[in-house]
DNA sequence: AAAACGTGGCC
DNA sequence: TGGCCAAGTTT
């Protein structure tokens, strides 16, 4: 099956108009990449702007510091991807000269780089056949293919990728790999696929079956656990206390408010957030006023987070620490945050300005 | 190798 | 409202 001459005439006609198509270098298609890793390109755009203009290239951004590299990633998810960014910023001017490499097996010894993101790199910067099989083209070959296997099965994983090492042509696999994204994106959408408009349609067995809406077979999540979560809001002369979260895990290396999750031995909130503040800074606390509640998804459980204006007991100090810093209301912006407790510092300095 | 890892938009 | 999905990687 060769359906590379028609998928680039309709890429050449169709190509969306986006940032890091125009002005392309390495350094532009790495960082659009990696901001790229499940996150959708409207999402994107505005954070790739401000990212170009603040870290133009390698240098910028190894020297940057990661607390201004997370500052700029706040909102976009997945901060991990902003962290090994950085890092590899700083491997890439060490070990490389300053240069990216250019072979998928290179790329993908730096951190935050794998398959799928080698591959796009190596074609689309460096005009390399090399395959990249994302969400998009495993959907988009999985209807080719009219796969009944579910998508994600190590079977499936194995055939895709192969199909894709076979599919991709010698000349201008870059535009290949993106026609094939732009065209998921746009035309062989997960629901009601507008399969009147592909230009694959003739390649298409899950078409010619009219299978186009069972495939690709995607197995269900497990339901996500609901946790009931609390975080203090500790002032104290007109200051206020937020902790750097670890730089493993959720929202690693983000700053927060801190407080922790109900467990089934405490009473009620206020002694959750007793404990949890007297556990994590070893200090304890008057539990005031409630300052909301919070509802959030994230990608494996939900939360409902009731936050406390709080006080020290008296007597009680929390020296600062790396992790431990009493700041005034209006500089937490400068702090990078998850979405919750952003918007819980904006909340505070609405209060204050009452 | 299954689970963890964010957030916004859509239905 | 809640589930699904998005240019995946790491452990």
């Amino acid at each position: 099956m060769n359906f590379s001459g028609a998928l680039l005439k309709w890429y050449d006609q169709n190509a969306r108009v986006l940032p890091w198509r125009s002005h392309p270098s390495p350094y532009r298609t790495w960082v659009s990449e990696i901001m790229l890793q499940q996150t959708q390109v409207e999402s994107v755009i505005p954070y790739f702007e401000r990212f170009m203009q603040r870290f133009p290239n390698f240098e910028s951004l190894a020297m940057a510091t990661q607390s201004e590299v997370l500052s700029l990633w706040e909102g976009l998810g997945y901060y991990s991807r902003a962290r090994n960014l950085h890092k590899a910023a700083q491997l890439v001017m060490a070990e490389y000269g300053g240069k990216l490499p250019s072979t998928s097996k290179q790329l993908m010894q730096l951190p935050g780089i794998g398959r799928y993101t080698a591959g796009a790199i190596a074609s689309i910067a460096y005009g390399q056949s090399e395959p990249a099989l994302d969400g998009n083209i495993r959907r988009v070959y999985s209807r080719l293919l009219a796969l009944e296997e579910p998508l994600r099965s190590p079977a499936s994983e194995k055939l895709l990728w192969s199909f894709a090492r076979e599919a991709c042509p010698n000349e201008r696999a870059g535009d290949f790999n993106q026609a094939l994204m732009d065209l998921g994106a746009s035309i062989c959408l997960p629901n009601q696929p507008l399969c009147p408009q592909c230009p694959l349609q003739a390649n298409c067995q899950a078409f010619q079956q009219g299978s186009q809406n069972q495939i690709p077979v995607v197995e269900k999540k497990a339901p996500v656990p609901h946790y009931i979560v609390t975080a203090a809001v500790i002032q104290q002369e007109g200051l206020v206390l937020i902790q750097q979260r670890p730089q493993k895990g959720l929202l690693g290396g983000l700053w927060e408010f801190p407080g922790g999750k109900l467990e089934s031995s405490d009473a009620n909130l206020a002694a959750c957030l007793q404990r949890e503040i007297w556990e994590e800074i070893g200090a304890r606390i008057l539990i005031g006023p409630a300052f909301g509640v919070y509802k959030h998804a994230y990608t494996h459980f939900r939360i409902r987070l009731h936050a406390f204006l709080c006080q020290l007991e008296p007597g009680q100090q929390v020296t600062e620490t790396d992790s431990l810093r009493w700041v005034q209301p209006s500089q937490l912006a400068g702090f990078a945050m998850g979405k919750v407790d952003r918007q819980i510092a904006e909340n505070l300095n609405k209060d204050l300005l009452q």
